[in-house]
DNA sequence: ATCGTTACAGAAATCGATTTCATGCACAAG
DNA sequence: CTTGTGCATGAAATCGATTTCTGTAACGAT
């Protein structure tokens, strides 16, 4: 690959002069034109590591996710990737699965690759973002908050687990169970949250908790939870799946059980893009997990030009659409 | 953070002398441990940029995919990701959306970025690897075939078209269509010519290929394509679906019809990770995806290493899961 | 005692761009 | 005619690491 000197050469002028006309910095036309010519004669591309090393700044963004195998977060990820590769930013991709040591050493990389900007949802609560910070670097939470005083794109949790158990109850479900994920994960914790509030002031369960089940953000863990709902005693007529993977677990252990819905209510807080379900047999809140990508990219790009306003936290809408086919409970 | 120079100082020693300590070359222990205390204390990361531009050499490989938000690509993605960081590399995904233009951007990039390697799945058979060839930049191909004269990882895509129709027809099914992808893909087109040879060889059909339809890899294309082969004056009773997300979209319509499997019979050449269908009522051609991202990452990081063999071209095997709960025709 | 070898470590060159600084030229104002 | 202003341009410094080159000291062999 030739080397702006190559080029320089060929045309006859100094390196800083392509380096202008590269930047589109005043210059001749006449020395413009043939730094142009030469560079195409050559096939002139920057070497973009010596521009990020010079320049303290390279135009690459981490969006760093627990996750790229969940459909949730790679919509997230097309979300991010259209508006950044609109601003001349290319979005690296990077999977921590869920475990901290891992995402601390993406941290790292970004930092010591000198990247424009960091989107990232944090793998658990203790995400340390000292260093990111103190170096000046952007960063944009998404899905989920850290500790620190950063930016932030959420969506309203609790009320996702409102709305979901809500429509169960509304379809006239009776004993509605809750499937959620790790304790740690903030997002799990709310969306039972949200389930709680509406099976107590229903008067469900003497204690609502026994029909709770914390799991793995996984279609296994869903499956998992699911048998142990329906070993209980008095097992539950519906249950809310607290993510997209888990519900399809749970609905993959129902099917099995013959209990499809409606026979069994099913409400899910994220939607099921690769489910072959009849239309509208199972509740979802759709969660706006696209706009949170292309909203946390808006926002880092802004940081990025410059902008030093205070840490925004920004709180998308979610919104329900309840199964059509509404059938009577089993007992 | 720490530069190089003030660890150096701290220490009392060279720059030399603390790269030498950073990368495990012969230094007295004396000097090495005012080093690492130096570098301890500064918290100190060598920059990477820095160290890429010197090397001419990045530890980053790049993952060109046509669709990250199929679960298909994400799959190879993990297998491509395990391997490559444990041999120290960290994996960027660069999304292409089945577009050469957006594709020809990030190989340029790969190049301009210097980085170790490039897996590539082709967004077409038009894809121009000269750049990459000519600066030595070890390739691999997944997937998809190149033009080009290097190493690639590939599944036998006319056997899986051939084990999809075969299944069906030993199912008992008289009329099976395909939905496939668009012509100028190869894995497309070398399914459909497996369905082609089942079929006819079964002498299902006049014209075959009045109950084949190309349409894009993607949901929708599957929905369009099933809703035009059920419109037939004669529609078919069974379909082959030559790739995951187009058997989603055919589910989806069937579903709609009330033509569940096995009513109507269905194979999908790949595998369908978030269906909550009952088990076994489809046939499925599992292919080893994840396991083709881990031969090709394997592949790449020989060429790093700088073996010069020439080019290998693997193809792996898949295996067919017929539907166990297979019933009568419709008609 | 001298020579040769080896180990260690610092000085300086290097990777390829950007950017600051300095220079020279042209043209306008005085 | 002189001075001032501004623009185009090149020379050189710079980013932060790696690596080559060079020098010195220590030690063993002769």
């Amino acid at each position: 690959m030739a080397t702006i000197y190559e080029v320089a050469a060929l045309a006859g002028v100094s390196p800083a002069t392509v380096s202008r006309v590269v930047n589109g910095q005043r210059v001749s036309e006449e020395k413009a034109a043939l730094v142009r010519a030469a560079a195409t004669e050559l096939n002139f591309t920057p070497n973009r590591t010596a521009r990020t090393l010079r320049r303290q700044n390279s135009e690459v963004i981490a969006l760093v996710l627990p996750d790229i195998e969940n459909p949730y977060f790679t919509s997230m990820a097309r979300g991010v990737e259209d508006i950044a590769r609109a601003a001349g930013y290319s979005v690296v991709l990077c999977n921590t699965d869920e475990d901290p040591v891992k995402e601390a050493k993406y941290l790292d990389i970004a930092i010591s690759e000198n990247m424009a900007g960091v989107i990232l949802a944090p793998a658990s609560d203790h995400t340390d973002l000292q260093h990111l910070i103190a170096r000046g670097r952007p960063i944009v939470a998404v899905d989920r908050s850290t500790g620190f005083d950063i930016d932030g794109v959420m969506m309203n949790n609790r009320h996702g687990g409102i709305s979901a158990a809500q429509t169960l109850v509304e379809a006239g479900y009776r004993r509605i169970a809750c499937i959620t994920g790790p304790k740690d994960i903030e997002t799990a914790q709310e969306r039972s949250v949200g389930w709680r509030e509406v099976v107590t002031k229903a008067g469900m369960f003497d204690r609502p908790d026994e029909y709770l089940r914390y799991s793995t953000f996984r279609v296994d863990g869903g499956r998992s939870a699911m048998h142990e709902l329906l070993a209980l005693d008095n097992p539950p007529d519906a249950v809310v799946a607290a993510n997209n993977l888990m519900g399809v677990g749970a609905l993959q252990v129902l099917t099995e059980e013959g209990l499809t819905p409606p026979r069994f209510g099913v409400a899910v807080v994220g939607d099921l893009p690769f489910t072959t379900l009849s239309p509208a047999s199972v509740s979802i809140v759709r969660l706006p997990v696209r706009h949170m990508g292309v909203t946390a990219a808006r926002m880092l790009l802004e940081r990025i030009d410059g902008d030093t306003q205070p840490a925004r936290t920004v709180v998308l809408r979610n919104e329900i659409v309840p199964a059509t086919a509404v059938g009577a409970p089993l007992v």
